[in-house]
RNA sequence: GGCCCCUUCGUCUAUCGGUUAGGACGGCAGAUUUUCAUUCUGUUAAGAGGGGUUCGAUUCUCCUAGGGGCUGCCA
């Protein structure tokens, strides 16, 4: 049975880059009947964000990509995050020190920066703390044991580094790439403990990894270059044996091509790149999810599934359980992709047209409310039918539809004006006479009754139909004018066209 | 700069040596619609460049170019 994880770090809202990364963690996992595991991984203080892990997890619910082990579920390994799990990273960093696969560092951040600054002076086109400098430094490699010891006693904190001894070549099997290898020559001495306690992801990572029995590793392309330093890890532990698979997924880029999207893009280029909206009490850093915009969560899986993979046939549309089936991780393309918000919309508007009521009524209602419409008007479920096929997104169904809430018609002034001459009003005044008199009232009946005074009058269809839509809903465009009619009812109706007609 | 990854229509992609290089989004045109949207139909547009290997390369390989990632006591 495999067992994959999502290792997200709490460092603020999780944007789709990382929503993918679980996406296909998860597709693989349940593909195999294996587990989905959420660990949290927060393992650097200073950017620690408060309610970033609350959020990644409702992010995840939200996407139905419930973890089936994480700091929610609890598990066999608990727990899931790396913050309480403090005492394990030291024991596992100084078991590699009493092994000399590491050693103590207590070089300050002014002498590592010297020590870069003459590396580069000398011409070293990759300085780095490695077995080419770290005589010079302030380690325990430089140390008798005696100094050591007296070292020790004074507790000033110190880093524990992985010692990489240089020349050997280092080859990662990746099931997306293939081989890639590395020489440890160009691998600095990784630090495994910072001088706070907290070890870093590179350590943190491995040993949980191996810990929580991990058999996959699916993660961004980001890590591809520190997968030698993880390998080196594994093999210092003396864990090769078990070390999982490694798949390192292409980018997401920014819709412009120019480096990775990042979390500040849905700002720049108008769109979400967020699962959820992220609220601030300062209105200028809240931040809007897919959520906000009205988005679904299966058409984001949907979208986010086929950036970077497809199943290999036409068929675009899957639900996360047809996702399942299908996944075959060996389709995982290798280039990065560009994020398309147009094809995002595009698969929202796929999901808004097999919607029922019953899927929207509650939202609907919702978004109703905060636009504050009066929803005893109009019958929503007539109002939804009628918009649905007209909209990308739920929300949209309440704008467009503005005129069923509310009788304060903005009216579209300058085409009402294109349209009217002094015939038209008495014209309307006989359409809503002749309206009234339908009964039952529907669209066909009233469209009929409506048409029949038109023609006689003369006027063209073209001039009096946008009127007539005008004074229903104020506007020159939306759905067949008879069709909101009905919606509306015959008192309304009729009240409208008056207005417009005495005006 | 160094190391690593990547490169098919504008975008997401199919093709696993032989195809009129297919689909989707977008764009354009037309049909439907009294309008707009939807829907339908048609259409536009691609193998970065150059060497090899081969009877034959988009496909394998090398070089170049371009893009991206990493290069922190961040993940």
């Amino acid at each position: 049975m495999n067992r994959l994880r999502f290792a997200p770090s709490p460092t603020g809202a999780l944007h789709i880059g990382g929503i993918r990364t679980a996406l296909y963690n998860y597709l693989l996992a349940r593909k195999n009947g294996g587990k989905f595991i959420l660990r949290i991984e927060d393992t650097d203080q200073t950017r620690y964000v408060p309610g970033a892990e609350e959020y990644i997890i409702r992010s995840l619910n939200w996407l139905g990509l419930t973890p089936d082990e994480g700091p929610v579920q609890g598990g066999p390994f608990a727990s899931y995050k790396q913050s309480e799990r403090m005492s394990i990273y030291r024991d596992y960093a100084m078991k590699l020190v009493e092994d000399g696969e590491a050693y103590y560092a207590w070089d300050s951040t002014e002498d590592l920066e010297k020590m870069r600054q003459r590396l580069t002076e000398k011409g070293v086109p990759t300085p780095k703390y490695d077995a080419s400098v770290r005589g010079e430094m302030k380690n325990s490699l430089n140390m008798t044991s005696e100094a050591l010891v007296e070292q020790l006693e004074q507790e000033v904190p110190y880093t524990i580094r992985l010692k990489v001894d240089p020349g050997q070549s280092i080859v990662i099997q990746d099931k997306i790439r293939g081989e890639v290898i590395f020489d440890s020559s160009e691998l600095d001495d990784k630090v495994l403990l910072k001088a706070d306690g907290y070890p870093t992801y590179h350590l943190a990572n491995v040993v949980d990894d191996h810990l929580m029995e991990i058999t996959d590793v699916i993660r961004g392309e980001e890590w591809l270059p520190s997968t030698a330093h993880h390998i080196l890890l594994y093999r210092a532990f003396g864990w090769q044996g078990t070390m999982p698979t490694f798949s390192h997924l292409p980018l997401i880029l920014k819709p412009d091509g120019h480096g990775k999207l990042s979390k500040r893009d849905g700002q720049k280029f108008g769109f979400p790149v967020f699962p959820l909206a992220w609220p601030s009490s300062n209105p200028e850093e809240s931040i809007d999810g897919f959520d906000s915009y009205g988005f679904e969560p299966e058409a984001v899986i949907n979208f986010l599934a086929f950036l970077g993979w497809n199943p290999g046939t036409e068929q675009e549309i899957f639900s996360l359980e047809e996702l399942i089936n299908v996944f075959d991780p060996e389709r995982i393309h290798k280039g990065g992709a560009r994020f398309d918000y147009d094809k995002a919309l595009w698969f929202n508007q796929q999901y808004v047209q097999q919607m029922s009521f019953a899927d929207a009524q509650e939202r609907l209602t919702h978004y109703a409310a905060e636009e504050g419409y009066n929803l005893q008007m109009a019958d929503l479920e007539s109002v939804f039918n009628l918009l649905k096929p007209r909209v990308h997104r739920l929300i949209e169904v309440i704008p467009q539809g503005y005129y069923f809430f509310t009788d304060a018609l903005v009216y579209d002034e300058v085409e009402i004006g294109k349209k009217w001459t002094p015939e038209i009003g008495p014209l309307l005044e006989k359409i809503a006479e002749a309206v009234t008199a339908v009964e039952p009232f529907n669209h066909e009946a009233a469209g009929a009754a409506a048409k029949e005074i038109i023609q006689y009058s003369g006027i063209k269809m073209g001039v009096v139909m946008p009127l007539l839509r005008a004074a229903l809903t104020g506007t020159t465009q939306g759905p067949d004018v008879f069709a909101i009619a009905e919606v509306l009812g015959k008192v309304k109706s009729v009240n409208r066209i008056e207005t417009l007609a005495r005006r």
